[in-house]
RNA sequence: GGGAGCAUAGCUCAGCUGGGAGAGCACCUGCCUUACAAGCAGGGGGUCAUAGGUUCGAGCCCUAUUGUUCCCACCA
């Protein structure tokens, strides 16, 4: 027996039960031998230890429509899902909590106990996110669940290392790093965000050596003139270069320091002399090597002074700058002081101000990966959507520059180089290295940075199939077909999984990118911690359901563009869900059958055709616009025709032959309403699993299709095209909905019925609708008639008919003289319009044959529509 | 400094390869019409940022301008 629905909607009743039928019954995980075209997906790994925001609840559901319908559509599908190691954001949250329980810092207890502790830090709240994951309804085949320091993602890392190592594309060196002296690691360029921030030049006096003469600097940093081994002036400059060769004093340090000519200096900046501080900025550091300059580190790792910089050792940064430039007043060197605003660059984790500081840090060299990664994409094997997103990605991996991929943290994969400490040899191996292969040392050391988390994840869509190993996974699933991410990650990881996955499988690692925006809070800011307006979720998910959050992150949603998230936004959805839920529970009401049988043509009635009709195009533009990627359009295509076509038609239309048991046609409307419901399911069911499975599960449907998710996902078929009745049924529909506009501005309450006279070229069409007109225009009676004289009737024009209504205690003669006259007014201009387009020769030539005709029909509805009204005026 | 997005109804946004503008919410009117008041039936409201251009035809394509958001970039 049939199980009933609740007369409320009420999500939290069913929608974990129904995740664990599906879990149980194996469902995500794809079917072994399948010889069905592949789709694949692999996760954007959250962070492990990460609690789900609108911006993965978004990720996922997007992903999850894209699979769920692929599965249903017959596809072998695969959706990987797992975690990210997440090496600052987890380090930083297990020191925290170290430090405020217990006072201790990562050093306190040494390497070993702290990796033990953020393993049993991950072993806690690893699954959390997981199973938010789960909430959502995503699709994931669980079974395959992978995180970036799994044994199996490990040994890929080395692989990697190891062998890009041997193919001299990485490689150690002393650079300028970006230092966050918060989190107290390098980061990449990446990691670095820029933000313009007011501040000053400080104009300072150098004086030359044996003279009384000085020369002007300008900074915006004073305190890194503690590290100047320099001055710098253009080639070019005329009026400075009678100083090259002569030699300065660093005020307040002494230090006598070389002025010379080089081709960085911009001609027309500044005061024409820069200073060099080769150990703490790039352009600096690449001027001191050319120059044979000596490096100046005056910083630790926590942005303080350190011993070089003499009497201001142990001095923050920042304080040190107000000292310095206070000494330097005082010393009469400060000759002025300008505002000026800078970029300025941030930690992208901690937000703190990185340092520029030359240190020794391992490196990929990018230009020769780079150059596959650039092809693959314009060569269009790989492409973006939107479009614009091709561009971003060039433009950055045209420009790219080595990547910095050591990190001084603990926690991630430790790189597996290994240093003898009797000869200095460096080994670079995946297996332990215990003694030095060049002096047979054992006094070896293992780097004790560990790699960049990006580089881990870069490898995802391989190593997670089972790399270096040959898996069967890898053969069917890889490359993998869409990667769905936002455009704040492009850079981060979209595209160093393209360079890694052509230089280590040889081939693009899939096919699209599917980017989407970010999700803001109501007013169009982002959502974050600091501003606390951060809408959880899970919260959402309590309150309205899973399917609301879907359909309210889905809908209305474009490629590639922001969206705002709003209470009156999820309200919608939720009413939309319970619209759906209704109109089942009618359906089901009224269902006696057992089984849904489609009936033969010929027993179909008018409006079942055009439902079929109807239905029938919205499959197709549905899948249509899915392939496209256009969410948001096969959605609000769904909600317009469940709403309006199917609630608001349909169920009215067929109500006449489902209220009684035993009328004519009632087991056929029964099917043909329990099918064209099914069929709307199906098209939903990626897009709000739950209700639909719930409700699918109260319908009568084939054993072979158990669960909706497994079902067939519908299609067009030429079958169910029936463009004459189309056409009937809206001829029908258009009286209607005049009558009851007419009825409505004279304030006709629908309870004082009336009868309608109907005539019109098309009898046979209107007679077979009278229960229609009982049903929704309030009549009391149709008749068909050949002719009318109108006497004391409201006449309601459309191109098919007039229908003429007895309301002569309401009729205002007047006023319908007014309305009739402004809809001839009207019509007379459209009429014009059409036969100025039409008459235009340019515009019949040129303009393909489909649309000239449609205009055509348009007049020709028009023009029988004012002869309509001329006649009804003439009667008044 | 370079690049991109956005500008459409009071608000938030759709509008797919150019063929006479849509939705949700809000607002107004009338309805508890036995699936749904989280609803039903009607209705008002837009020189599609501005100025040019291409075209038979422009919200959509081109150029410029204005406003706005973002990304990239080592100007000390």
């Amino acid at each position: 027996m049939r199980k009933e629905l609740p007369k409320t909607y009420n999500p939290a009743d069913f929608e974990g039960r129904i995740y664990a039928e599906w879990m149980e019954k194996g469902y995500f995980t794809p079917k072994e031998n399948s010889d069905s075209p592949k789709f694949s997906i692999v996760i954007p790994p959250p962070n492990v230890t990460g609690q789900l925001h609108m911006g993965h609840a978004l990720d996922e559901t997007l992903q999850d429509i894209l699979v769920r319908t692929k599965r249903m559509e017959g596809f072998d599908t695969l959706w990987v899902p797992g975690t990210d190691h997440a090496g600052i954001a987890t380090q930083i949250k297990v020191e925290q909590e170290m430090r405020e329980k217990e006072g201790l810092t990562r050093h306190d207890i040494g390497r070993d106990a702290f990796l033990e502790r953020v393993w049993s830090w991950k072993a806690k709240y690893g699954s959390r996110i997981i199973e938010q994951l789960k909430k959502l309804g995503s699709s994931c085949d669980f079974t395959r669940e992978r995180f970036t320091m799994d044994e199996n993602l490990s040994a890929a890392v080395k692989k990697v290392f190891v062998t890009l190592y041997e193919k001299g594309l990485i490689y150690r060196g002393l650079r300028i790093t970006n230092w966050c002296p918060h989190c107290i690691t390098a980061l990449s360029d990446a990691e670095v965000e820029h933000k313009d921030i007011p501040g000053n030049f400080w104009h300072i006096r150098y004086r030359i050596k044996d003279s009384d003469e000085y020369i002007t600097i300008a900074t915006t940093r004073p305190e890194t003139m503690l590290g100047d081994t320099g001055i710098a002036v253009s080639p070019d400059d005329e009026e400075k270069r009678k100083y090259i060769g002569k030699t300065a004093i660093l005020p307040l340090v002494g230090r006598e320091i070389p002025i010379f000519a080089d081709e960085a200096v911009e001609l027309g900046f500044g005061t024409g002399f820069v200073k060099i501080t080769p150990a703490h900025d790039p352009n600096d550091f690449e001027t001191g090597q050319r120059h044979g300059l000596e490096n100046i580190i005056v910083l630790d790792d926590h942005g303080r002074i350190n011993e070089a910089g003499g009497k201001y050792c142990g001095l923050d940064r920042f304080e040190a700058r107000k000292q310095i430039v206070a000494d330097l007043e005082a010393g009469g060197y400060l000759e002025k002081v300008e505002p000026h605003t800078h970029a300025v660059g941030h930690c992208y984790r901690c937000g703190t101000v990185i340092e520029p500081i030359a240190s020794k840090q391992w490196f990929v060299k990018m230009k020769p990966l780079a150059g596959p990664a650039i092809d693959v994409v314009k060569s269009g094997d790989i492409s973006y959507i939107p479009d614009r997103f091709t561009k971003i990605y060039l433009n950055w991996m045209e420009n790219i520059k080595d990547w910095c991929i050591s990190r001084q943290l603990w926690w991630g994969h430790r790189i597996p180089a290994y240093y003898c400490d009797d000869c200095g040899e460096v080994t670079v191996s995946e297996e332990a290295v215990k003694k030095c292969p060049k002096c047979g040392s054992e006094k070896i050391r293992q780097e004790e940075d560990v790699l960049d988390t990006w580089f881990s994840s870069a490898l995802w869509p391989f190593s997670t199939m089972g790399w270096p190993n040959d898996t069967e996974d890898l053969k069917k699933y890889y490359p993998t077909s869409v990667l769905v991410t936002g455009y704040d990650i492009i850079t981060f990881w979209v595209s160093k999984m393209i360079f890694m996955g052509m230089e280590f499988m040889g081939e693009k690692p899939f096919s699209q990118v599917f980017i989407h925006g970010l999700v803001r809070d109501a007013q169009g800011r982002k959502m974050s911690k600091s501003l606390g307006n951060g809408i959880d979720p899970l919260e959402i998910i309590d309150k309205y359901g899973a399917d609301a959050l879907r359909f309210a992150l889905a809908t209305g949603n474009s490629p590639g563009n922001d969206m705002r998230f709003s209470d009156e936004k999820i309200e919608s959805a939720r009413n939309f869900v319970n619209k759906l839920w209704n109109a089942a529970r009618f359906v089901l009401m009224n269902l006696t059958i057992d089984e849904i049988v489609l009936p033969d043509r010929s027993e179909l009635a008018t409006e079942d055709k055009w439902i079929l009709s109807e239905f029938n195009k919205l499959a197709r533009d549905v899948r249509a616009a899915i392939d496209k990627y256009e969410l948001g359009i096969a959605l609000s295509s769904l909600y317009d025709f469940i709403w309006d076509v199917f609630c608001d038609w349909y169920i009215e239309l067929a109500k006449a032959r489902l209220s009684d048991r035993n009328a004519e046609g009632n087991i056929c409307a029964q099917n043909v309403i329990a099918y064209v419901l099914t069929g709307l399911l199906k098209l939903l069911h990626p897009f709000m699993p739950f209700v639909t499975e719930e409700i699918y599960g109260s319908l009568p449907h084939d054993e072979s299709e158990p669960s909706i998710m497994i079902s067939a996902y519908p299609d067009y078929s030429e079958d169910l095209d029936f463009p004459n009745e189309e056409v009937e049924m809206n001829r029908v529909i258009d009286v209607i909905r005049a009558i009851r506009a007419r009825r409505a501005e004279m304030n006709v309450p629908p309870s004082r019925k009336a009868s309608t006279i109907i005539v019109t070229r098309y009898p046979e069409t209107f007679s077979a609708s009278e229960r229609f007109f009982l049903r929704l225009a309030s009549s009391s009676s149709l008749e068909i008639a050949d002719a009318c004289d109108g006497e004391g009737m409201v006449q309601v024009v459309t191109d098919a008919a007039t229908a003429y209504i007895p309301l002569s205690d309401i009729i205002d003669l007047d006023e319908e003289r007014a309305r009739l006259g402004k809809e001839k007014d009207r019509l007379e201009g459209e009429i014009r319009r059409l036969e100025g387009k039409l008459s235009n020769e340019g515009f019949v030539s040129k303009a393909p044959a489909a649309v000239v005709e449609g205009e055509k029909e348009k007049l020709t509805k028009y023009r029988d529509m004012l002869a309509g009204v001329c006649e009804a005026i003439s009667r008044l």
